[in-house]
DNA sequence: TCGCGATGTTGTCAGTGACAACATGAAGAT
DNA sequence: ATCTTCATGTTGTCACTGACAACATCGCGA
């Protein structure tokens, strides 16, 4: 029989996604994961140093996949600051809806405090991908008297306080994807409207 | 020596409180707890089922204080319903630095996934106090072509949604309250104005 | 004074995380 | 082909935990 997995630590990580998107991250056991996979208990031992590194390699790869759909979102949104920031704000929500389990990981306040490299490099490029859009929207028109510091703060409050409440609220469950979708879309347009000539609409 | 704690359960509530506000909910535990207050292991389970019954005891408490708090905010601000809900929206985020256990342990992704009766209806009573002032200040002209369910979703994402942020990102750890607040201000006064005059001058 | 329920206690079991020491596999150097 | 080294498995152990059982004490009401 052979001692070598071979892949051991993309196994625990992804095993460890689909735990989390069924059982919360509070049931994922080390042993657990180490048994699903058919090692011994102290195999993931070797690929990181607790449970909590494990964790935090989960939340940075989360970022690094949020980053990207949201990245991919901007791009595909034209060339409207307004609209590519509304798009931003909508990918939130959709990913944490495709993702629950990324999701929650980097939104978990256990995995927060955990000082990880990588995990605060992932959330970095997260914030800078943020930024940029907000300030390039800002500067096409949105709300330009306001303190950037304050909007980057209700944008993302609003947007991924929305993603939580419509993946944890019972009154949410069991609802469609496609209705949670629109009703998050509605409360992007409370934060930022489609377009630019939206924007000009209202005022 | 006397076998009788005498008011064990609030006790370990008030403990749990402290543990939580400095270390986290996941550092939270039972034995822990009992040697603090110099009981036995098991004297816990008198007064709680389990770990995550004691939890959630705690989260219904937290819910029904910050309903309270909140009620107190709304009545404070006047008779203006644009200002109550604004004045909510801030007493939201002042509430979570005022009492972090509390705050956190309702927000806490495991404690809403326990079906506690006395936490729902904590939570339903928190819910109602934001429906009636949202629809009130709904009525007085505040968004009034926008569906109600997604304003609610809108402006409790938004004040949750910044006070966990403001929690616990590390670029807002060290900054004084005050300032924390001015900037929960501005996110609010972004959601809703802080008065009915301030949203006619707006449009 | 007695009985009963509340609320403590000691004890046990199974599971966990973390770590140590040993075992195997793979890859590179000779 | 062989040897060495490092990576990555293994078994084992310890302390802690949650949960539960059985027993012990306390307080209150009859």
């Amino acid at each position: 029989m052979t001692y070598h997995h071979g892949n051991l630590r993309s196994a625990l990580l992804d095993r460890a996604a689909t735990v989390i998107a069924e059982e919360g991250i509070e049931a994922l056991s080390l042993r657990a994961l180490a048994r699903d996979l058919g090692v011994s208990h102290a195999a993931p031992g070797r690929h990181f140093k607790d449970r909590a590194d494990l964790l935090a390699a989960l939340a940075a790869e989360g970022h690094r996949r949020m980053t990207a759909a949201l990245n991919a979102a901007v791009a595909a949104a034209g060339d409207d600051p307004v609209a590519r920031y509304n798009a931003l704000g909508r990918e939130v929500v959709a990913f944490s809806m495709r993702h629950p389990a990324y999701f929650q990981v980097t939104q978990h306040p256990e995995v927060e405090r955990h000082s990880d490299p990588s995990l605060m490099a992932a959330r970095q490029a997260f914030g800078d991908t943020v930024r940029a859009a907000a300030a390039a929207a800002q500067a096409a028109g949105w709300r330009p008297d306001e303190d950037l510091e304050a909007l980057q703060l209700f944008s993302t409050a609003a947007a991924l306080g929305a993603a939580s409440v419509l993946m944890r609220q019972s009154k949410f469950a069991g609802r469609p994807t496609v209705e949670l979708l629109a009703i998050a879309g509605r409360v992007i347009d409370l934060v930022i409207p489609p377009s630019l000539e939206a924007l000009r609409q209202e005022s």
